[in-house]
DNA sequence: ACACTTGTGCGAACAAGGTCGCAAAATTTC
DNA sequence: GAAATTTTGCGACCTTGTTCGCACAAGTGT
């Protein structure tokens, strides 16, 4: 799926395809192939700003100018290992979900499928926030789209809950996202070495918990 | 006390000053001075992304190099701007402040307050948090201090609330935390342009009043 | 076979942030 | 006043993401 993600979004094909397919299309697509893994590779290797665009070229075979027919720009190189690996935590919080536990434990068990998907390559995270402060760039948008996803999914857990556990007149879009904006937040403190792994994955906990019960006083 | 924090953050000068002044050091002020002055003014005009270091440079009647004498980096050029800004906001809010009044009104107008001055220049919030993206770099801890300022502010807000309409056994600094968290998120939004600053302004109202009920339903 | 279209690659070049070594200016010390 | 020292400025240069024009390759229509 992710091949055919960077193969609806890339730049020489704006139009719907005028032929079926064609011995051209094929080497490029093999090309886009060989430049996603060489920089999910460095991007492991050397983290995001350590990647070089010549570097990625060079293992991939080409100029570093060359990965402009495939790809906007290098953050575009970004979303696309980030949608996959958002998938995957998907699939795996899918795989474990009970959809008749309260609340609360189904938004642990996604923050824990997704927070270990993320522990792997924090750096996806941060320059995904890095790129939404490009408003200008087309990339911001769709960091922004990606995480609407996770606030739709949020969305639906509380939207259950709300028939059952959760007070009836809830916002649940407004609550998922300040879930989600909170848990962002965290996150940017944990790449800047002011929590470790755990505290950051406690803390993310506390925080909901206390969305959940709020700031006033209960009886 | 803008041009006091410049000093004391200089390059030339990790340790304490060996002689008292001097006037080298004179001159150097007003260079820092003059930068300063062209920064603010070409962020405004142009962005901060806009704002070339050699443009500063040239309306502060020197080259782009020289720059580097006096600031670590263009983001620090950011900081400091950002830090007068914020402090601007607080004297604002202190002056409007009633510290009798109900804890979610006080929030409510210290979020005014802040609104009030970043809605001037939205780029100083946004490049900040894409300074907190390099987390090797120096500036990125520094502009995380500044927000743990108003986290303070926050958390003094809410210690208040404590002993009287808030709950007792509250964790103020998580709550303060949150709320931090959540407008960052907001913001961000707004800055990509989806959504108007009327509608960022009731939304970070709407998410902290969420935040004070709690997710879980009420008697 | 012929032009014609289109996808792909290349290397030079650009912009902009940042580094470096040298020279001038300002002061202190003798 | 001369020498040493420190601050400030300069311009050349580096790095890296990105753009541009050109050339080649792979098909298509006639």
């Amino acid at each position: 799926m992710s091949d055919a993600t960077l193969e609806n979004r890339a730049v020489p094909r704006p139009r719907a395809p005028l032929r079926p397919d064609d011995g051209r299309l094929a080497r490029g697509r093999r090309s886009r192939a060989r430049i996603r893994a060489a920089a999910r590779e460095l991007f492991r290797e050397c983290g995001f700003d350590g990647a070089t665009l010549r570097a990625i070229g060079a293992r991939a075979g080409m100029g570093a100018s060359s990965i402009y027919r495939h790809v906007q720009s290098k953050h575009e190189l970004l979303i696309l290992e980030l949608a996959d690996t958002q998938e995957e935590a998907w699939t795996r919080f899918r795989e474990q979900d009970d959809r008749d536990a309260p609340t609360r434990e189904r938004i642990a068990s996604f923050f824990a499928a997704q927070h270990e998907m993320l522990a792997r390559d924090l750096d996806l995270t941060v320059i995904a926030l890095r790129a939404t402060t490009y408003p200008e760039a087309r990339v911001a948008r769709r960091v922004l789209t990606l995480n609407d996803r996770t606030v739709g999914l949020l969305t639906e857990i509380l939207q259950v809950g709300r028939k059952r556990d959760l007070a009836p007149d809830l916002d649940v879009l407004a609550a998922a996202r300040a879930i989600f904006h909170i848990a962002s937040g965290v996150r940017l403190s944990w790449a800047n070495g002011l929590a470790s792994e755990e505290a950051c994955r406690s803390t993310i906990e506390a925080s909901v918990t206390l969305l959940f019960r709020g700031l006033e006083p209960r009886p």
